[in-house]
DNA sequence: CGCTAGCTTGATCGAAGTCAATCACCGTGG
DNA sequence: CCACGGTGATTGACTTCGATCAAGCTAGCG
């Protein structure tokens, strides 16, 4: 894990790796807020501060940029900021996704929906559609992966254990995680 | 209430009253994924379909305008297109808040949070930093905020007695709520 | 080796959900 | 004017899911 806090002041493509953005209540609660892939884009245009700490959750590479040079080309091409746009409300999408996740299912279908999140976003060269199996080594941590479905630890681990003892999931080691048949985890989202 | 859904090919603002947006499990368990008061967009620039449902949440003004229009007038405006960015960027952030409530608030810290939003963007004209009280009719019945909240009616009525017989809240009727010291009310959002 | 961090498992507890009864408010029509 | 349904909200009794507390386990590493 590399897990460095570090407010950005440039901006960044994700190129390997999964970042994940995540907001704090004073007294410590944590709530993962957003998990970037490849070939995201990491930053905040236009803005005074970001509200979310970005923190890499697995070993990571990123393309940086100074925070100028970007709003200045943004400026000069409106191509850009289009794709900005688009990449913003993609991201809306997921987040108003994530709220139903949330708010309204079991802690069962959480978990569920978060290996199928994996297993659909962590290869960025696959179209999600056409993915049928998948075998992948986790990004996170038990405790991101709670931080994300507003869990505990323990419950995430329960979970993990009755989908194993389903079939739904083959855990091959700790990380390593085996979904022999999709379809049959999204059958568990909700 | 007005309550129509309806799928939006045309844009609009909101003018007055106050839109919900929420989305659907296939079992029906909803979440409302957000309110959009005015002066907020609504719509979905430069996108196939919209994964969310739009309803007003009660009388509300809009001031509509077919999607070919506005895309023609974007892209010959980039200031239109800025504009739309940072108001995109402004519901991921409120989108990203709401994550952190629903997935790491008690009960009463959500119900404390949603009367803490509607008192800040109620009312268009004011800078919700210098609100110190606010008195208001609640735009949306208790089912609503349940579904806002990740919560049941019966536990949202619950929080309510509780937050009035704490003195945090005032229930003249049941739409018409006053928060006598916005601060005591902030302090109970966690 | 033994230590630590991350994970699992078990026992118990409590917050929120569920089920159900009652209430308050309001239009509508006898 | 009052009886009536109907909708939305409240309140109570009970249940349940996930949190909490507390051991162990496992793998990597000095």
């Amino acid at each position: 894990m590399i897990g460095e806090t570090e407010p950005i002041s440039t901006y960044a493509n994700v190129m390997r790796g999964v970042v994940k953005l995540s907001k704090m209540l004073e007294d410590g609660r944590q709530q993962v807020v957003g998990l970037q892939f490849a070939p995201d884009f990491l930053g905040r245009p236009f803005a005074e501060e970001s509200a979310v700490t970005a923190e890499a959750a697995s070993a990571v590479d990123t393309c940086n940029f100074p925070k100028l040079a970007l709003e200045t080309l943004i400026t000069q091409n409106p191509g850009l900021e289009r794709r900005l746009l688009q990449q913003t409300l993609k991201e809306l999408d997921e987040a108003r996704d994530w709220m139903l996740t949330l708010g309204r299912k079991t802690a069962s279908e959480k978990v569920a929906s978060f290996l199928y999140l994996i297993a659909t976003h962590l290869d960025p060269t696959r179209n999600p559609a056409d993915i049928v199996s998948a075998e992948f080594t986790l990004p996170v941590t038990r405790a991101d992966i709670a931080d994300f479905l507003g869990l505990t630890i323990e419950t995430v681990s329960r979970q993990l254990t009755k989908l194993r003892s389903e079939k739904v999931i083959e855990v091959i080691t700790n990380r390593q995680v085996s979904i022999p048949d999709l379809k049959k985890l999204h059958h568990r989202c909700g």
